[in-house]
DNA sequence: CGGCAGATCATCCGAACGGTGGATCCGCGA
DNA sequence: TCGCGGATCCACCGTTCGGATGATCTGCCG
């Protein structure tokens, strides 16, 4: 039985590329692709694919995650597998917890994407080696995860604030600021603000 | 005449993409692809394009903009037209600089992307329109340009060092270092130290 | 030659920051 | 039920940072 696929990409190219590849198989047809996440959920409903490759950044509109969680709401039986550049350790657990079946990269080889493609649309859980090692690598150092709300602060901080703006911008006192930070600080392996900005930036990826 | 093209970027799927774009068009024709720097310079003496599309970031080996260098030096009539995903300022510059005809991103429509690459091919110059803009707000604001030795402080900065590193690594007093993070801060219209390194991180791009 | 921009160094001061050591409250699981 | 981790708050203290100001030296361009 061929697996029928949906592409969402925000860029036509890849939207190409992939349509060009996936429709070199026998056993798999592009059936439709969607540029934004508002159109790929219209999509799920009008052309019930039995597989979705989603991008995470898409351009305007609601983003990747998000499309993937309402796809997922529409259908809990479709698998959903992410396709998209980067590999951040936010972007993989957020994805996954939004529903995804897979996480594919990029820069993966085509026999990777065929291989992919043919496992999920199979229920089959799949995950790109730098993915899956960057995964297991966080299961093992729990201690260097950090917890939802210094997260929060993190990401603030990497826009550049002082203790006195994040503290206002989360409603809690200076006080409370410096205490997450000191725990950033420690998990990041840093001792400076600026440090930590340059690791939050360059690990959770940018724009 | 049909323009013969070599493609260049170290993603399959891009290729295969841009290759079912451009051979759609009677006019266009894809004699060549490469996934390295190394091989677009092999592929360009072999076989003998009229443009070269090129990607940026190159996975392993020489980056995009070595590979512009060496392509123009083997054949200085040969138009390069970048494209890629991001643009940032730096990498704007550098391109040009290394000799590229044009700047197309990743994110550009069909039709955009058929219009460079006849025109780039006819050697006429092709900026996407955000890079265009980008390109003529920087020449519009000079006092905004930072001088070599504060974009080089800036990028230590960028990486978490405080003004005594700073010192040590560039071989001056912590007090120029406090001038020129100064200059700087005024430059990019921010006043601590974080905010600039995020400031740098998302101009200057990232890895 | 004169001026201007860039790079260098210096001093002063108040504000911000980072480290340390505590404290309370809550929810969850052993 | 007891403990533990997460989130919140506080005080103290030395260090670092940022702003203001002024100075010298170099090289370049008109």
């Amino acid at each position: 039985m061929t697996v029928t696929v949906l592409l969402v990409d925000d860029h036509a190219v890849v939207r190409a590329g992939l349509r060009a590849l996936l429709d070199s198989q026998p056993d798999i047809e592009v059936i439709a692709e969607a540029g934004t996440g508002e159109e790929a959920v219209d999509a799920v409903t009008d052309c019930r694919p039995r597989l979705v490759t989603m991008d995470l950044a898409l351009g305007s509109g609601i983003d990747g995650v998000e499309a993937i969680r309402r796809i997922r709401q529409l259908d809990r039986d479709l698998p959903v597998l992410v396709f998209t550049t980067y590999d951040t350790d936010a972007d993989v657990v957020r994805a996954i917890d939004a529903g995804a079946i897979g996480y594919l990269l990029k820069d993966s080889t085509p026999q990777e994407i065929f291989a992919a493609v043919r496992g999920a649309a199979a229920g089959q859980s799949v995950l790109s080696p730098p993915v899956a090692s960057r995964l297991l690598q966080q299961m093992q150092r729990p201690e260097e995860a950090l917890t939802p709300r210094e997260a929060e602060l993190l990401t603030l901080l990497a826009k550049g604030m002082t203790n006195k703006e994040l503290g206002k911008a989360l409603f809690i006192s200076e006080a409370t600021v410096k205490t997450h930070l000191a725990h950033i600080y420690s998990k990041l392996g840093v001792d400076t603000r600026a440090a930590a900005v340059s690791v939050a930036l360059r690990r959770q990826g940018i724009r």
